[in-house]
RNA sequence: GGGCGAUUAGCUCAGCCGGUUAGAGCGCCUGUUUUACACACAGGAUGUCGGGGGUUCGAAUCCCUCAUCGCCCACCA
């Protein structure tokens, strides 16, 4: 059996996948070689979350990288995809705590730190597993070999070395900061991890006795009623006629008794609001923080880690913040002091991972300063806004470079630490008791080891890169390693050459560094993107990436944000084992346009039966069950797709279904080269549509124009290679004297397609490679050449410019266009489909010329009998009759016409060309026109008036003949 | 509240540095087992380009405004 026989007529995804994934591993064509001499490209791979496995917006973003890294690779780039993972701190952490909690009734306090970081591990350990699974499943050809995790030994030692150089920089300081507190995971949470909810509460308004006056209170309205434990002020609008003589004087807090001031404030204040007047609790509130600084204040702080009240509650002190809320509502209302209390709905901030309201609370944290120096330079958020607006690094599509110069201009410090067990350890050792002559005597000679005096309390702060032994000072004194770790975004910041091994100098880093794009998505362009250039230009001198890729972001069809939870969530492995990973790929590729977001319908997967696909758990199987059966599970077990995919899957299917035409009729093919004057009309003219096909699919790459990459290779192959080439040689092949240079420029095009769409579907393409080097392994024009054994090595194609031929293209396009309106008459007229048909195309000059070469191909393409190209021609009385620019097509057909039926169609043609004239002649008619628009334009109008006028006059005439009136 | 973006055929989207008759895929209708492909072929229908106003000889494209939707940021005593 011949090879083109073996080939199944439908194209399988899955065995594709199977064969050529391990073929590309094996040979190594993924790792990257610093020590080849070709120039670098480089993408480091946002390293997911190990929380979870990947969904479509992954799937999209490392389709794209994959495309670029494959192309680059086929133009000779020493090419480096750099995968790996996420440990994700607090994410990681809090699913891993949920698990213990649901499954084991225990806390991360029951089981100790080393017990829960040793679970953490196992569970990244699966879930990294996974991912990389998911990314060799879609073909990604990141170099495995590097596979590196933000939390490993590389990282680690990325991480220590920035985090000593910032310190002894003075880049890191400590710091009092009111942080969003989780009372349940005992930890700080980042502004992005909590979500607002609306909730029903209460406003209560309480009364402020002035001290000393036996009349004048202040009202306060709270939403939060046990603060007012934590007062050390009330504020009003400095102009405010009401208020404006208490400035300077005190109230006496009830409860405690304590004295506060009433301060005049007009940012905090809006004097139209409530009362007027407000308590400021510098230690729990954000604006009342800001208040107490302004003010000088002294911040008081009520709350234990725990959500307790603290001694500073008086007699609240140890109960729960829920208890001390009712106790003072109670108490207040006792004393008389509660003046109203009214319902209120408001939004209140609770913790994205364990669901609980989120308390401001006053802790010390580290934080990396982004502000200017004293002196003027430039801080971190400053040269991070100098790189993009000096365009040293670009950001596509541009407008989202205003977010990331947005963010950056406030230039707020980075709060780095992290009250978690899952990190990077801070490398900060605390001794409270001994001097600097201790520190000299212990360390003096280390220049890995630097101290500075702890301005928030007593003794030193030692960095070092090293582990510290805890008497590494004596006996005498403690050294005590911070407990917190560092925000995962620290580490993640360092991605680009840590990855590379920094602060090694190794061969990557300096072939490497800086990387070529950055694909992302929007919402991390100011968490990760803006602090990697910052770390980049700190350690590196340099930025980390020329170009940022902002890619979109994937909703269901009714614009929601996918998720599992949800729901409306899709696997990426659905839909590679529904319609294939090329089809995925494919798909998604083209839809990478420049929008904002982009809608993929859902809809759930079901047999034949009705029955709904399921999965027990991700990675397992698909089994189908009853769809009532099904309606009781959790969303997550349901397998979604979208019918997005089936264009994904067709096309990879007509691709591999031209592929098997051109093996089956490449039988006998020898290798060889072919004259110019070998070349039919049609082959000069699909080589002129490859080499310009090839020219674009390099433009659109450069651009990151993925969606018009996919749409013109797609338009390429399936509407002018499949639709008309394959249909004009096919005469050829059979013919013994023509095949040989036939066989020769389709397994040149059929190469060139290979190679082309190679980047976007590398599994069908490979498949085709393969089976075409079976029977052509020399091919090319003019002269053939032995083609590499995987289209994965092969060179990018750029054809010479001597194949554009216009005048072919110019020959084509009227063949294209008689046979389109032949096929056009044929249906309209109901010709019964075995009837050879006689047409007559009246033309003149090139026209004429053009038809004359393609006769025989007109003929065959539309069932002629025979076609006649004449200057002139007499119209029979039964024919058909078509008006075109530079052409009439004359069908005779005796006994299929009625005069009336082909009246009532010319009527209609007549119709629609005079709107179009009317439109043109009142263009024309206008003098402002004629006299404003450009000459070209007005001279386009007059030609399109003048042709439309001869085929208005055709029309006309022909209408007479058949007793018509006009 | 600030910002970004979207609104074009039944659906998902191109087009938008103004200029012939606004396109694609899917879906729909009619026909076809034409020896690569029914995941196909041939033919066809479908749009006051969200509403209103303006600029211009000319607006889907530029400006203003309103409406609806989405996202990001800030914030709600």
């Amino acid at each position: 059996m011949s090879i083109a026989e073996q080939l199944p007529k439908q194209y399988d995804p899955q065995d594709a996948q199977a064969r050529w994934y391990p073929f590309w591993v094996d040979r190594g064509y993924f790792q990257a070689d610093p020590g080849r001499d070709a120039p670098p490209y480089t993408i480091v791979i946002p390293p997911p979350n190990v929380t979870g496995a990947l969904h479509l917006g992954h799937a999209l973003n490392n389709t794209l990288q994959d495309v670029l890294i494959r192309w680059r690779r086929m133009q000779g780039y020493d090419t480096l995809w750099m995968p790996g993972t996420d440990h994700a701190g607090i994410a990681t952490q809090a699913v891993v705590e949920k698990r213990l909690f649901t499954e084991e009734h225990k806390t991360r306090h029951d089981i100790g730190r080393e017990a829960l970081v040793s679970r953490i591990w196992a569970w990244k350990h699966e879930y990294e597993a996974r991912i990389l699974g998911q990314l060799r499943l879609m073909g990604c050809s990141c170099d495995w070999s590097r596979t590196r995790f933000t939390l490993d030994d590389i990282c680690a030692r990325a991480v220590r070395t920035t985090f000593f150089r910032l310190f002894q920089e003075g880049k890191i300081f400590r710091g009092k900061r009111l942080v969003n507190w989780d009372t349940q995971l005992r930890t700080a949470v980042a502004d992005d991890e909590i979500e607002y909810k609306e909730t029903d509460g209460h406003l209560w308004t309480i009364r402020y006795p002035v001290t000393g006056s036996d009349s004048e209170s202040l009202h306060v309205s709270t939403t939060r009623p046990e603060t007012m434990l934590g007062d050390t002020a009330v504020a009003v609008h400095p102009d405010d006629e009401r208020y404006k003589h208490l400035i300077g004087k005190t109230v006496t807090l009830p409860l405690l008794g304590r004295e506060i001031p009433v301060i005049g404030d007009a940012i905090l204040v809006d004097p139209k609001f409530g009362t007027g007047c407000v308590k400021v609790t510098p230690a729990h509130d954000p604006n009342d923080y800001q208040t107490g600084l302004r003010n000088h204040l002294p911040q008081i702080n009520l709350l234990n880690p725990d959500g307790t009240y603290n001694e500073n509650a008086g007699p609240y002190a140890g109960l729960d913040r829920r208890e001390v809320r009712k106790r003072v509502v109670a108490d207040l209302e006792a004393q008389g002091l509660l003046v109203k209390t009214e319902p209120y709905t408001n939004r209140v901030g609770y913790s994205d991972r364990s669901k609980t309201p989120i308390e401001p609370y006053l802790s010390d944290q580290w934080f990396v300063r982004m502000a200017d120096d004293p002196d003027g330079s430039p801080g971190f958020a400053q040269q991070a806004m100098d790189a993009v607006t000096s365009g040293r690094l670009k950001i596509h599509p541009e407008r989202y470079a205003k977010s990331y110069l947005d963010w950056l201009g406030e230039k707020r410090d980075w709060c780095i630490s992290r009250q978690l067990w899952w990190g990077h350890r801070i490398p900060i050792w605390h001794c409270a008791t001994c001097s600097e002559a201790d520190l000299k005597h212990a360390f003096g000679d280390r220049p890995d080891v630097f101290w500075s005096p702890d301005e928030s309390g007593s003794g030193w702060l030692v960095c070092s890169e090293t582990d510290l032994a805890p008497d590494a000072l004596g006996p005498s004194h403690t050294l005590e390693q911070d407990p917190d770790v560092l925000d995962t975004w620290f580490s993640s910041a360092l991605w680009p050459h840590s990855t590379l091994g920094w602060p090694e100098q190794t061969p990557e880093l300096a072939k490497y560094y800086p990387t070529s794009v950055l694909s992302t998505a929007r919402d991390i362009i100011t968490l990760w993107v803006a602090r990697m250039v910052i770390f980049g230009q700190f350690n590196m001198g340099d930025v980390p990436f020329k170009d940022v890729y902002i890619h979109s972001v994937i909703q269901d069809g009714d614009g929601k944000r996918m998720s599992k939870s949800l729901g409306n969530g899709v696997d990426p492995v659905d839909i590679i084992e529904t319609y294939g990973a090329d089809a995925l790929r494919f798909t998604l590729a083209s839809s990478a346009t420049e929008t904002q977001d982009l809608r993929m319908p859902v809809e759930r997967v079901t047999d034949d039966q009705g029955r709904i696909a399921t999965r027990k758990a991700p990675g397992q199987p698909i089994t189908f069950i009853p769809a009532d059966e099904a309606k009781d599970l959790p969303k997550e077990q349901l397998v979604n797709t979208s019918k997005k995919f089936e264009e994904g899957r067709t096309f990879p299917n007509k691709f591999w279904n031209a592929a098997r035409f051109a093996l089956m009729n490449l039988e006998g093919y020898t290798p060889g080269p072919v004259r110019p004057e070998e070349l039919a009309v049609e082959d000069r003219w699909i080589l002129s549509l490859l080499r310009r096909a090839a020219a674009d699919a390099t433009t659109q790459l450069d651009a990151f124009r993925f969606a018009d990459l996919a749409k013109g290779l797609r338009d390429f192959t399936w509407n002018e290679f499949c639709d008309w080439y394959v249909e004009f040689i096919k005469a050829r092949l059979r013919d013994e004297g023509t095949r040989p240079a036939a066989q020769r420029v389709l397994a040149t095009v059929l190469d060139g397609l290979c190679r082309l769409l190679h980047p976007v579907m590398p599994f069908v393409t490979e498949s085709v490679w393969q089976a075409l080097g079976g029977v052509a392994k020399a091919r090319g024009l003019p002269e053939p050449a032995e083609a590499s054994e995987s289209v994965c090595i092969a060179a990018w194609p750029s054809y010479p410019d001597s194949w554009d031929d216009p005048e072919a293209e110019y020959d084509i396009a009227q063949w294209q266009e008689k046979v389109a309106a032949l096929r056009n008459l044929r249906a309209e007229r109901d010709v019964p489909k075995n009837a050879k048909i006689e047409p007559i195309l009246v033309a003149q000059g090139r026209a004429a010329e053009a038809l004359a070469r393609g006769a025989s191909y007109i003929q065959s393409l539309v069932g002629a009998g025979s076609v006649t190209v004449a200057p002139s021609a007499d119209r029979p009385g039964e024919s058909a009759v078509t008006v075109l620019a530079d052409a009439e097509i004359i069908l005779p057909l005796a006994g299929l016409i009625d005069p009336k039926a082909e009246l009532a169609k010319l009527s209609k043609a007549k119709g629609d060309l005079e709107k179009q004239l009317g439109g043109i002649r009142s263009k024309l008619r206008n003098a402002s026109f004629v006299e404003r628009a450009p000459a070209e334009v007005v001279e386009q109008q007059r030609t399109r008036l003048a042709e439309l006028e001869a085929q208005h006059a055709a029309l006309v005439s022909r209408m007479a003949e058949l007793g018509g009136g006009s």
